[in-house]
DNA sequence: TGCGTTTATTAAAACGATTCTATATAATTC
DNA sequence: GAATTATATAGAATCGTTTTAATAAACGCA
C-alpha cells in the first residue's frame, strides 16, 4: 500500500514534497513535471526518455499531488454530498451501499451527512455541503415530512441535485422513486391469489406521497376484481417524522383493528417495519402468522428476513435506486463540466414482490 | 437557508465572489476583511465601523470563503475519513450513527468509505482518503479478519488514526473495544440465575479475537460457578468473512448441535446474528423459545428487538463508542496542530445486558 | 536560404485565501 | 516637544497546483 508520503526510514521527516522538488530532482520544470503527471494533452509533445525521467523522480521522492492546490485551480474535488434523513432507518443502509459502489467505480466518495429528521440540521447540513463545494448532491428521502419548499431551495444551490424516494416537481431537481403504486397492486394481488378476501390494511401517514400512491394500487386492484374493502379494516398510521417508530406504530395500529374486527385472514402494512410491528402484535393477540393471518410489507429491508417467519413483501430495489442517483449525479457534473446544460430526469423503479414465510393460501 | 452564492434573482451569474469583492465594495483591503470575517486576533485593533461595514458587505455580495484556498493555506479540511468494514452489517449502523453524531458537533464532516471486506478495497480507499488529506481516520472492524499488518501500515501514515472493535497493540493507532469478556460473563450469568445448567454455544470464528474473549467470559464464569460445559453442545462458526452470513451460518450451526444433543435448555450464540439464526433453527426443529430453549445474543443490533421474541442481548453501547472514537481523533487532530505528542488511547467500554424475551427462567 | 510547422520546454500568471512586515496616524508618556 | 506605544490599514509573499503564452530548436519543403 502506498502511504503518503512513503520517506525511506523514519516518519514524515518535516517537508513535504511540491511539484518543484520534482521538477528540480528530474531536471525539468514544474511544468514540464505537471504535464506528464497528469497526462495532459501537451504530453503528446514529450519525449518518452523526459518521461520516464520525471515518473521515476516522482516516485523516488514520494511525490502526491497537494489536493488543495489542484482543487483550487480545477473547482472540483470528486466528492458529493449525500443526506440521510435517518441512517438508523434501515431502508437507508442498501442505499447507501449502492451509492457509494458507484461513486467508488467514478472515483468520487460521498461525505455523509444525517439529519436526524430535524429541519435545522438539514439546513445546516446543506450549509456545509456546499460550502465544502461538494460537485452533487444525493439525498435519502426516505421518511421525509418536511416541507417540500426545503428541498426546493435547493434549486438556488446550482449543483446536481437527485433525491431518492420522493417525486420532485422541480424543473432542476432529479429524482428516483419506486413504483408505490404497481408494487401495492401486485402486493394485493398475492394475497387474493391466495384466497385471501378479508383483509385488513395498515396505511401510511396522510401526509407521505407513498402513502397515496401505495393506496392508489390498492384501489385499483380492489376495483378491478371487485374486492371489497371494509373501511373498519382501514387505519392510517400517524404523521410522524421519526421512522424508528414504524415498529410500534404498527402495532399500535394493529391492535386497533383487532379491536374492531377480528374476521380478516390477511393484513396489509405500509411498509416492514409496519408489518414487524403488526406480526407482533398478531402474535400478541393470539393470531398465528401465517396458519391465522397472513402478512405482507413493503421495501424488504433487512430485518424483514430474519424474522420467524420471514416476512413476504414487495422489494425496492434499493441498490440500484443508489445506483441510479449517482448515475445522474455524475451526469450533471460532466455536463456543467462541458458547459452542456441538462434537464433534471425523473425515474421509477420497478419492484419486486418477495415470497416467503408469512403469507399462506387460505385453508 | 443560505444558499452559496444567493445572487438576487437569477441563477449563479458567472463570476464566484472572492475576498478582494468584499473589499472593493466595502473600500478596505484584502488583508482587513479577512482579518475582519476571521475574527482573528489582530481583529481587535480594527473599530466596529470598519466592522460592521466590511460584514454588511459579505453579506450583501453573499460572499462565502473558497475553502480550497483556505485549506491550501491552512491545510485543514475539517474531515475525518471513516470506514467500514462492510455497511449493511447492522453493527455499523449505530457506530456511525455516533461519529456522525460527535463530528457535527465540531463541524467535522466524515467522508464514507465501504471496504466490502476485501482487502484490495481497503487499501484502494485508504489511499483515497489520504490523498484527500483526511484529518483523522475512523475504522470500523466489526468482522475484520483482515491480516493486522494491514492496520499497522496506517502507522506510517501520520494522521491520528483510531479502530473500534479491534484491540490494536501499536503504539500509534487508537482503539476502542466493548469489555467482551464481562459481557459474555454476565450473559452466562443471567442463563444461570434461571436456572439453566445444560447450555449450548455458538462461539465465533476463531480467527476473531472478539471470539476468544467472550469465550474467556463463559469460561471464567463456568469456573466461578462450577458449571460444566459439554464439549459436544459447543460449536463455531466458520472463520468467514461476510458478517452477512452470520444468520445462516448461526442456522446450520445450530442444526449441527441439534443432531448431537437436543436436550439443552439454553443457547448462548456469539453474536445477534448468529442468533437469529439459531432462533430460526430452534423453532424449525419445534423448539419453542424461550418455552423450550432459552436464547441470549451479543451486540444489540436493531433487527434483535424486532424479532418475536425480542432477543435478549448484550448490548455494545454503540453510539457511545463512536462517540468516543471521535474524541480520541479530535484529540489527535488538536495536539497535532499545537505540536503536542499525543499517545495512542486503548479504551475498553462497558457493555449492558438487555432482557427481553427470548430468555426464560427453566420450569 | 528562408519560411512555416512540429516538437520540446519553460517562465509567469492565475486560483483565493491568510499572514508577515511595513507604515501611518493618534494617543500617551516623560 | 520628542519618544514611545497603541491603533488601523495595506502590500506582498505564500500555500502547490495548472495553464497560458512564449521561446527555441529541429524539421520539411520550395
Amino acid at each position: 500500500m502506498d502511504i503518503i508520503p512513503p520517506m525511506a526510514g523514519k516518519r514524515n521527516s518535516g517537508k513535504t514534497i511540491t511539484i518543484r522538488d520534482v521538477a528540480k530532482t528530474s531536471g525539468f520544470s514544474a511544468t514540464t513535471v505537471s504535464i506528464v503527471l497528469n497526462n495532459a494533452p501537451l504530453a503528446r509533445y514529450i519525449p518518452q526518455t523526459t518521461k520516464t525521467r520525471i515518473q521515476s523522480a516522482a516516485k523516488k521522492l514520494g511525490y502526491h499531488p497537494n489536493i488543495f492546490a489542484k482543487s483550487l485551480r480545477s473547482r472540483r474535488n470528486h466528492t458529493v454530498g449525500v443526506m440521510v434523513f435517518d441512517i438508523t432507518d434501515p431502508y437507508c443502509t442498501l442505499i447507501l451501499r449502492g451509492i457509494e459502489n458507484s461513486l467508488y467505480q467514478a472515483s468520487f466518495m460521498p461525505i455523509l451527512a444525517d439529519a436526524h429528521n430535524e429541519r435545522p440540521r438539514f439546513e445546516r447540513y446543506v450549509e456545509m455541503l456546499l460550502e465544502r463545494r461538494v460537485e452533487g448532491l444525493i439525498i435519502v428521502a426516505n421518511w421525509l415530512l418536511i416541507d417540500i419548499n426545503l428541498l426546493a431551495d435547493l434549486e438556488k444551490s446550482d449543483i446536481p441535485t437527485v433525491v431518492i424516494g420522493r417525486e420532485m416537481q422541480s424543473k432542476s431537481i432529479s429524482s428516483i422513486i419506486v413504483d408505490d403504486e404497481g408494487g401495492a397492486y401486485a402486493a394485493l394481488g398475492h394475497l387474493y391469489a391466495l384466497g385471501h378476501r378479508k383483509i385488513a390494511f395498515v396505511r401510511g401517514p396522510r401526509g407521505l406521497l407513498s402513502s397515496k400512491n401505495r393506496w392508489r394500487g390498492v384501489q385499483r386492484f380492489a376495483h378491478d376484481t371487485g374486492l371489497e374493502i371494509d373501511p373498519k379494516m382501514v387505519v392510517d398510521l400517524p404523521e410522524q417524522l421519526d421512522p424508528n417508530l414504524g415498529v410500534p406504530d404498527g402495532y399500535r395500529m394493529t391492535e386497533e383493528i383487532l379491536k374492531k374486527r377480528r374476521n380478516f385472514t390477511a393484513l396489509m402494512a405500509f411498509d416492514d417495519m409496519t408489518a414487524l410491528g403488526a406480526m407482533r402484535a398478531l402474535i400478541k393477540a393470539g393470531m398465528k402468522v401465517p396458519e391465522q393471518c397472513s402478512l405482507i410489507g413493503f421495501d424488504d429491508v433487512t430485518p424483514s428476513s430474519l424474522v420467524v417467519p420471514a416476512l413476504t413483501t414487495v422489494r425496492q430495489p434499493m441498490e440500484a435506486m443508489g445506483a441510479a442517483a449517482v448515475s445522474v449525479v455524475l451526469d450533471g457534473i460532466n455536463a456543467a463540466s462541458e458547459h452542456r446544460d441538462v434537464q433534471a430526469v425523473y425515474r421509477k423503479m420497478p419492484s419486486e414482490l418477495v415470497l416467503r414465510e408469512s403469507t399462506k393460501a387460505i385453508t
